[in-house]
DNA sequence: AACAATCGCTACACTTTACGTAGCACTTGA
DNA sequence: TCAAGTGCTACGTAAAGTGTAGCGATTGTT
C-alpha cells in the first residue's frame, strides 16, 4: 500500500483532496478509536492495545504508522504514542463529535 | 451481523455507548464518504454509487441499510437518498472536518 | 549473574469484509 | 413494445482484519 499523504490518492479517490485522505484513513476499522483513546493523554503500545479492546496488534502498528505519517500521531520515549498539536485538534472535533452522540441517543 | 443500534453493542465495544456505536459504523469503509456525498442534497441509489466512485452496490446497499436503522439516512420517493435531520447535524460535523482538513493541508 | 517484566513490535494461519461484474424485477416515458 | 432508469441481489475473487505466539531489546530485582 502506498503511503498515505495529504496530495495523494486515496482508495476511491485521486483527487488527492485532505478531505478525502482523511476520509480515508478514518474510514479503516479502528482508526478512529484509536483516536479516542489517545485523547486523555499518552499511552504506550500496550495500554493502547489495551484500551481498543485488544486490537490485534498488526492492525494497531498499521494504523499507528499511517497516523504518524500524517502528523497526528507520534512516538515519544518514555511516555508512548501522542497526539501531535494537529493530533489534538482532530481530537477536539471528536470530542464534539461524542456531545451530538449523546445528545443523538437521548432522543 | 446483528443490527446496530445505540445501546446495542458493537465490534470491539459492549458498553453500548453511543460514541462507541458512532466510531464502528463511521469506521467502516465507504461509510464516512457516503455522508459526505449526500451533503449537498439527495441522491438516487445510482448517483450515490457514481458519486462515490463506483462503489459496489453490495457494500452500498449495506452501509444504506446501516444508516437508515441510525436514522441518520432515509429513502424518499422520487428523490432517492437524503441525510435526515440528524444525519445533516452530522453532516456539518462532516464541512467543519473539511474545513480542518483544508487549514491541516495548507500547512 | 540470573531472572522476571516490560517495551514495541513481527509472523502466520484463519475469518471476515470488500470488490467487481452480471443481471433481475419493477416503473416510467416514448 | 421497447429503451432507459430505478433499487437492488448473487457470486466468485481479492483484500483487510483477527488471534495467538513469540522475538529482540531494555529495565528493574534478587
Amino acid at each position: 500500500m502506498t503511503r498515505k499523504a495529504v496530495g495523494q490518492p486515496v482508495r476511491g479517490s485521486n483527487s488527492g483532496r485532505p478531505i478525502m485522505v482523511l476520509l480515508d484513513v478514518l474510514g479503516q476499522r479502528w482508526t478512529l478509536r484509536i483516536l479516542w483513546e489517545l485523547i486523555p493523554g499518552p499511552l504506550p503500545f500496550r495500554g493502547l492495545r489495551e484500551q481498543c479492546d485488544e486490537v490485534s496488534p498488526t492492525v494497531l502498528n498499521a494504523r499507528l504508522r499511517a497516523l504518524r505519517e500524517l502528523g497526528l500521531v507520534d512516538h515519544r520515549e518514555g511516555q508512548g504514542y501522542a497526539l501531535t498539536d494537529r493530533g489534538r485538534e482532530l481530537g477536539e472535533k471528536l470530542l464534539a463529535l461524542n456531545q451530538w452522540a449523546d445528545d443523538w441517543a437521548g432522543r
